[in-house]
DNA sequence: GCCTTACGTAAGGAGTCGCTTACAATGGAG
DNA sequence: CTCCATTGTAAGCGACTCCTTACGTAAGGC
């Protein structure tokens, strides 16, 4: 999960997806939406290979990416911790723990 | 949103955010849990609060943290294009287009 | 074989990040 | 007012990131 958080805080990496996310595209194809070079592009798609975002098949001389969505899971367990039910969990669970710590120190 | 991501690109800060989600913690107490130094919680701490990941509140010489959910719902929006319905969707609309530029070159 | 197309890899440089130590600021206790 | 506790801020340093240009590699077309 760290790579793919590290590999999403990038924003040419994030249109790079976004690019990739409906459709399967060859990588010139993804180098030609930038104003960055070519190699930068390459390089950034090796990022996400990396962390498992994208998936790569090869065509030919062609290589074409698209995205993975089973490398998203994890961050999505992560991030629901922080809104809606998970929080709401959590916290129950630390006012337990506070009365229980708060029990402990002056007892009944 | 930009600002989001690469704030919980750092594993430090995730813990910190972990730290405070089901409970309000006071600077001191967090940097308390880390072998880093207490300057770099604190230098942590801003970065997270700059991001709207963390709200801060003043209480005597203590300043207690606590998670702002409303900062990760840019992040869930963003993410979830990635995984389930909306990658669906998303390729639905690409096959779409797909077939009228098929159509557009060789016209029936 | 030779040329072209499509792409990755290598090397190096400017900028950013996260850390440290030293210092400043603010609020409460006495 | 002085002292202590709690915290942020400043300055500087090594490590990493992202970019560029130059070069390497592999699959076709002829």
């Amino acid at each position: 999960m760290e790579n793919a958080l590290r590999a999403i805080a990038e924003p040419n990496r994030r249109r790079i997806l976004e690019l990739v996310a409906g459709q399967e595209r060859s990588a010139g194809e993804i180098a030609a939406q930038f104003s960055i070079s070519r190699p930068a592009v390459s390089q950034h798609l090796t990022v996400l290979k990396g962390a498992g975002l994208v998936s790569e098949r090869r065509e030919g001389t062609k290589r074409l990416y698209s995205v993975r969505s089973e490398g998203f899971e994890d961050l999505r367990a992560f991030l629901e911790t922080f809104w809606g039910d998970g929080l709401e969990r959590l916290k129950i669970a630390a006012e337990h723990e506070e009365g229980r710590r708060r029990r402990d120190r002056r007892p009944a």
